[in-house]
DNA sequence: CTTGTAGCACAAATCGATTTTTCAGCTCGC
DNA sequence: GCGAGCTGAAAAATCGATTTGTGCTACAAG
């Protein structure tokens, strides 16, 4: 019982005696500290790998004032439960990135609870946190600053859009991509629904549709969707969108929870898409994938996103300067449902870098 | 830096300092153990609570041999980031509900890198683990077991079916409840898609549907579809049952997966849902709440079963005796791919406990 | 021959808690 | 009046590692 097979396991001293030197030389050895004589020093490296001597986590912490313990904070609300859900996927490849991002780092990964006063936070002992969607206020940026825990964003804090700890995905710039794209293959009234107030995001996919369309001379054709209930508010905007005088002939869907509720709309009105209306999705994820026929989307990486968040956060737990915002970019998915029969088809898996 | 904020955190010392005792009596004031003065007792609680003291948990983890942290291991290959991947929604609420659940008892969740050798885990300091959806053979077991750690799994381990340490889902009484609720919706010749090789899962499925089968006289229509690539097995096993001279007229999908590929090979075959044809799914997730229409579907109640784990587990750990495998029932979301027009509207939300 | 210094290893202190043991003071009984 | 028994609290040992300071030896310099 207890911490690994805590009753069998070697402890720094039964190496020691083992090698017949005192614990600190052995210490000394494995952690290449402190003046040993190469020999003595190769001999107790022996000594401790075949007897399986790995250091105990929580000693090791208690000296050392870290615990190796990096928390997880995704964004979920008490309704993670409800059907109404977000992109449990997405959320699920990222925390999976970031379990072996971390490990490779040599510490590991808390889940915290989605839901978590910030008292309850004190008693957990962790080293850093990686917090993921930031939204205006949160209370996770807040608990965590309470206690003076160093974290890292994914996707950018709106309290402090300049925090250089952060990674982000550029947006902004996929909603742009996805806009070209589809004008590429032949649409002429692009609509955009855009999350209603969900962080710095809606904000950025709305002045990426405001510029294009400037640029494009496009009338701008963006509608504000509620977040919740996603599938009816999606569903009666789209309705809404099919009866317009100049309907769209193509949709950019800002959230991949507006998926379905899109979809069915356009189902409804007997719209085939691509044939009779393009559609796109700015975040790729089951819906989009499973989606019929399935949509072309932007694949936000998280496992990349996940890899560059651990690596940001060893930096600031290790002093070092930030290096600034990372900015992963997506990978363009062109599927079925942006390809205009007769087109050329585009290229897909697309890199969505900035060059 | 460090843990929490490690510089400016009350020590057990401060406390004692603070109310003119030894740290001692305040270690055995705030556990209630050894014996003091009521009101000495009463006045060392006020100054820890004044103080904010929290116990450092690698102290007391140091002295007691137990870390505090339960591991969750889900069945993530090292393709958790690729398309085609599982259900990675129902993870995610089962492990967001995990992490809630195991709060709850004091501790916290560590989430395991999907892909881990053995030796990796050695060096983790874990009092328990929760082992999702075991599979033969599976190197998560083996690791655990080799380093002694106690574990529970959600669903049972194929290797060892009778172990007690599991939640369950019952998931031959839940094929047996679609059947019976297709049946009633009118279907004749109810078919299954049963994943090929999927741990105990996919046999208890096929026992259910043969004896079902049996006593409602009806032929036996299973057909196994490989795993992967998830997508194109189903389409090609549906599109082929489509063509038998006597179709089915329902399908029971056994898997989450298999739904997109079933779908699409139902609307290219111009069958329409639920008309021409009901469908039902063994598994609720994004897939089938989001396809057109939205599918009938068991939810399992991740956050159910993860409850149930954590208690199990920290009942393992408490040197309790096994309080046998725990069945969590799912419950039925009607949804219109099961509703035959005119038919009587069945009951949704149904839970679909043994009676 | 003494002193300085470098090399190598160990003893002891420390991290922050818990558990075991000790101890001072007080009451009670004989 | 003296040992037994009880109460309340503190001292000391412990968990397993790291870090600081100490000591011994050998060899070179004064």
């Amino acid at each position: 019982m207890g911490v690994g097979r805590s009753s069998s396991r070697a402890t720094i001293r039964d190496v020691a005696t083992a090698a017949r030197v005192s614990p600190t030389t052995v210490s000394h050895a494995l952690n290449g500290k402190g003046r040993i004589h190469p020999r003595t020093r190769a001999r107790i490296q022996q000594v401790a790998e075949r007897m399986g001597y790995q250091a105990n986590r929580l000693a090791v912490g208690l000296r050392s004032g870290r615990s190796g313990v990096q928390a997880l904070w995704l964004p979920l609300g008490p309704d993670a439960t409800a059907n109404d859900t977000l992109a449990l996927d997405y959320y699920m490849r990222l925390a999976s990135a970031t379990a072996t991002a971390v490990f490779g780092h040599g510490d590991v990964v808390m889940l915290l609870p989605p839901v978590l006063e910030g008292q309850d936070l004190t008693a957990v002992a962790v080293d850093g946190a990686i917090v993921i969607d930031p939204g205006e206020g949160d209370r996770r940026i807040e608990a965590l600053r309470a206690l003076e825990i160093p974290c890292v964003t994914i996707e950018r804090n709106p309290i402090d859009p300049k925090d250089p700890w952060c990674v982000t995905s550029d947006t902004g710039h996929h909603v742009e991509c996805l806009l070209e794209h589809l004008s590429a293959q032949g649409a002429q009234r692009i609509a955009l629904l855009v999350p209603e107030a969900f962080g710095a995001w809606a904000e950025e996919q709305r002045a990426a549709y405001r510029s294009w369309a400037l640029d494009h001379r496009q009338e701008r054709l963006t509608r504000p969707v509620a977040l919740r209930p996603a599938f009816e508010s999606a569903l009666r905007v789209v309705r809404a969108m099919l009866r317009w005088q100049r309907p769209p002939d193509a949709i950019v869907i800002g959230a991949e929870r507006f998926v379905p509720g899109t979809m069915r709309a356009l189902a409804d009105a007997g719209r085939v898409v691509p044939n009779d209306l393009l559609v796109a999705v700015a975040v790729d994820g089951n819906y989009a994938r499973g989606s019929n026929p399935p949509l072309t989307a932007v694949d936000l990486q998280p496992e990349r996103q996940a890899t560059a968040a651990a690596e940001l956060l060893r930096n600031r737990l290790d002093g070092l300067a930030p290096s600034g915002p990372r900015t992963i970019s997506g990978i363009l998915q062109v599927r079925t449902s942006s390809q205009r029969p007769g087109r050329r088809q585009p290229q897909t898996g697309k890199f969505l870098g900035v060059s």
